[in-house]
DNA sequence: GTTGATTTCAAACGGGCGTTTAATATAATT
DNA sequence: AATTATATTAAACGCCCGTTTGAAATCAAC
């Protein structure tokens, strides 16, 4: 257990203030104040403040055992089956909200924003994951496709994931509070991103309505969409979530 | 023009700087630096750090005329062809390079973590931004999609576009500088990103590889009730392991 | 040219930050 | 018990930040 010593306390606690505010707005003091240990003890054990935040990525890096690996399939599993694994672990690191849930936070923030000392650990981190991803999606693709267009698809499928986390605040302001609690979980999340995907990879059917003869472009469009699409549901984008917190 | 006098010249000064660093770490002493202004200035015009911030946010709000009107639309317009123009605008502004490139890194930047200030302008062009992405989608989706379902076939959309951008410094990390510099152009993207969207709609053919059926699941003549049969929730051969890492 | 408002300027203020220090308390070793 | 090593503490240092200030410069109108 790391969260009886001194050490494992500020790391604990330092994890948790450098993913809620990032390296630069994380500060010493709040990570002393929240591990109940004097001001001092950070230069103490770690020397610095940089190398505090290493120690912690280091730990939110390999945190928890990473099960995603090629070799832990069992033999007969279908390719949807590994994606779908793939995207439910996916958000459910995403995601979570149990203790350790500073881990994934502190990453999604080096994606989005990487400060310079932390690039050694993410890129073997995100060779690991890509190589995995990847070699799922090579069961699927056709050998003939270009490797680039392999890497875009894979990074398709990975960024609706991390978007739908990244991005929960502005996708709160327009489908609301309610919507957001009720359908961005980890299973509902996972559901989608697998049909749409899978779809996109002819491993499921597709979304769209299948009116047509086959996958060609469909003619039927505005009229049927017309008479048949209720436009109400668009005014309920506005739906009343209303929290201020506007300042005076 | 806003770039001549002081106060224009803080303000385009401010955006960038804004944009690179984010509001805590953008300094006012950078800002008068690069705008060529005493520091004093931004007191003197704006007031304070917060309302020149929102200043700046306000012109990268609608950053050029906004051409992604509904009615902007040829009548006769294909749903696939409005989906492909809404995307490819969407790269346009992601990955632009030209004067004023830090409007959409700005945005962006609002969208992964919101300054609590900037909220009511930014719900604002997100809501119009959905509502017209979701006008295109009820073209082509089936009437009886719930609503929840096709918002996040729209947010599955946007974080694709939205990933490729905020997450460059570590895809650049899995692909290498040449192929991202050669195939992650605003037109290449958007070629992708079409395929594997219109795909998952049933617009265009899947990317999967068609020809053997060693794996894959046929879909051949599929009816519209299959497409929302609901995934099996519980995979069972998914890993149970959530154990946090212990350190020695 | 004088007056008065507006704009620029150099300098400083107070506060929060990361970091250091030197003294103290605790533990380990002999 | 005495001595050394280790850990904790309160206080301070120096730095950069946003902000303020008061004087100098610029401009406008008469």
């Amino acid at each position: 257990m790391s969260s009886d010593d001194t050490r494992g306390r500020i790391i604990d606690a330092a994890g948790e203030v450098f993913a809620e505010k990032g390296f630069r707005a994380g500060t010493i003091r709040e990570i002393c104040r929240r591990a109940g240990v004097n001001l001092a003890s950070v230069n103490y054990y770690f020397g610095d403040k940089e190398h505090l935040y290493i120690e912690a990525f280091k730990l939110a890096h390999p945190a928890g055992p990473e099960p995603n690996l090629a070799q832990d399939w069992p033999d007969g599993a279908l390719p949807n089956e590994k994606l779908r694994a793939f995207i439910h672990e996916m958000f459910k690191r995403l995601l979570r909200v149990e203790s350790p849930a500073w881990q994934m936070r502190l990453l999604q923030r080096e994606i989005l924003e990487p400060t310079p000392f932390c690039m050694d650990v993410m890129r073997e981190y995100f060779l690991a994951k890509s190589t995995h991803l990847m070699s799922v999606l090579d069961e699927v693709l056709p050998p003939e496709m270009p490797l680039y267009r392999r890497h875009q698809i894979g990074f398709s499928i990975i960024g609706q994931c991390v978007y739908f986390r990244a991005a929960s605040p502005v996708i709160r302001m327009v489908i609301g509070e309610r919507e957001q609690s009720e359908h961005h979980t980890v299973e509902s999340l996972t559901d989608h991103v697998c049909e749409f995907v899978l779809a996109g990879l002819g491993l499921a059917p597709p979304l769209g309505k299948t009116a047509g003869d086959d996958n060609r472009l469909d003619f039927s469009r505005t009229d049927q969409a017309a008479a048949f699409t209720p436009q109400r549901k668009h005014e309920s984008f506005v739906d009343e979530q209303e929290q201020d917190r506007v300042k005076p």
